[in-house]
DNA sequence: CCTACCGATCGGTAGG
DNA sequence: CCTACCGATCGGTAGG
C-alpha cells in the first residue's frame, strides 16, 4: 500500500471534525450552546452548512462530541501529570491539578467555553446538563480522596472535613476563573488556589 | 381626586412592568440572554408579544431593565443590613454578605439568573458584559476594604493581602452558588463561606 | 395593547 | 454502495 501518499478518506474526515470542534470551542465559547448558530459554525470551520450537517447532523451531536473530547483530554493530561489516583498520592494529585489550571490560562478559550456552557447547563433542560452534573461529582470525589488521604496521614490542617474542603477547592477555581475572564489583570488563579491549599496543608510548601 | 377607585396607566404600567421582569428572570435564567425569546417572555408575562414590545422594544432593554431592578435591590438590601460602610464597620458588613447568601438560596431563580448571565457576558460582545465587569469590580472593592479595615486592627490572620482575600472570598461564593445549582444536597454554601472567613478572621466567631 | 405583517435567519433536508 | 461535500430551499420562527 501506499502509505505515504495516500491519505484515505477517513484521514481527511478526521481532520474536518477537528476543524470543526475548534471551531465550536470559539462558538459555543462565545453565545453559548443556544446562541451559537450551525451556519456560523460551519463559517469557522472553513466548510459549507450542509458538509456541517454530513458530520453532525444535529447541534447537540456537536456538543456532545466536544464535550466528549474535552473530558478525553482532561483525563489524558492528568495521567500525564501522574496525578490519577488521589488516594495514593496526595500531594502529586493536587499538584498535577495546580499544572492544569496553569495550562488553562494559555487557552483562555476553553476557559470561556466550560465558563459560558456550566453557565447555561444550570438548567436541567440543558444538553450539558449531565455532563457538568457528573463533572462536578466526579470533581469532588477526586478532591475528597486526596484531602481524605492527607488527613489519615494526619497531613490536613482544617477545620473543615474532606468533602467541604473538596467542594470549596472546586469552588475557589471556578470563580477565580470566572473572575479572571473579566479581568485578567486584577486576578491571580494558581497563586491563589495555591496558597488556598498550602494554607490547609504544611506539607504542600513548593 | 378619587386615589382610592382610580389608579391610573402608570400605576397599571408599573405593574406590568414588574410581572415582565419577573418573566425575564426565568427565561434569561433558563436559557440566557441568547437563548430566550421575546415572544415566550410575552407568553410567562400573560401579555402578547407586541404588548411586550411597547414597554420594552428591544431585547437588549429588557436585560438592562432587569440588571438595574438587581443592582438596586441590591444595594437596599445591604442598606438595611447596616453592611454599607466596610471600612468603619468591617465584621458587619461581611455578617450582612452572609445575610444576603441566606436570603438567595431562598430565591434559588435569582442565583440561576446570575450564574447563567454571568457566563454569557464573558463575551465583551454581551449586553450584560460591562455590568459583570463592574459588579466583580465594585464586589473586590468591598471586600477589600472590609479585610483592609481588619488588618489594620490587627484582626486578619492570613498570608493573602486583602485584595487577594477579597478576589477569593467572591470566587468562593460564585464557585459555590454554581455547584449548589448543579446538586443542592452534596452543596453548602453559607456554611463554607463563614468558615472560610472564621479562618482568616479570629474576631469573627458567631 | 392588538392584528397583520416585514426581511432575515433558524435548524434541518432535498437531489446530485 | 460508500465518502465528503455542494447549492438551493424546506416549513417555521426570530426580533422588530
Amino acid at each position: 500500500m501506499t502509505t505515504t501518499t495516500r491519505r484515505g478518506p477517513y484521514a481527511k474526515s478526521a481532520a474536518v471534525r477537528r476543524r470543526i470542534l475548534e471551531a465550536c470551542v470559539d462558538a459555543f465559547g462565545e453565545t453559548g450552546f443556544h446562541g451559537a448558530t450551525m451556519k456560523d459554525i460551519a463559517k469557522r470551520a472553513g466548510i459549507s452548512h450542509t458538509g456541517l450537517l454530513h458530520h453532525f447532523a444535529r447541534k447537540e451531536d456537536l456538543l456532545a462530541a466536544l464535550l466528549d473530547l474535552r473530558a478525553e483530554r482532561g483525563a489524558r493530561i492528568l495521567e500525564l501529570t501522574g496525578a490519577l489516583d488521589p488516594s495514593a498520592k496526595p500531594i502529586e494529585a493536587l499538584q498535577g491539578m495546580l499544572t492544569v489550571l496553569v495550562d488553562n490560562e494559555l487557552q483562555p478559550g476553553l476557559m470561556e467555553l466550560h465558563c459560558v456552557l456550566s453557565g447555561e447547563a444550570t438548567s436541567p433542560e440543558h444538553p450539558a446538563h449531565r455532563y457538568y452534573t457528573e463533572r462536578y461529582r466526579n470533581l469532588r470525589l477526586f478532591y475528597t480522596r486526596a484531602f481524605t488521604a492527607l488527613d489519615e496521614r494526619g497531613e490536613l490542617r482544617s477545620a473543615f472535613d474532606p468533602a467541604t474542603l473538596a467542594t470549596m477547592t472546586i469552588a475557589l477555581i471556578n470563580g477565580l476563573q470566572a473572575q479572571w475572564l473579566f479581568d485578567r489583570n486584577s486576578v491571580e488563579i494558581v497563586g491563589a488556589v495555591r496558597g488556598f491549599l498550602q494554607s490547609v496543608i504544611p506539607a504542600m510548601d513548593r
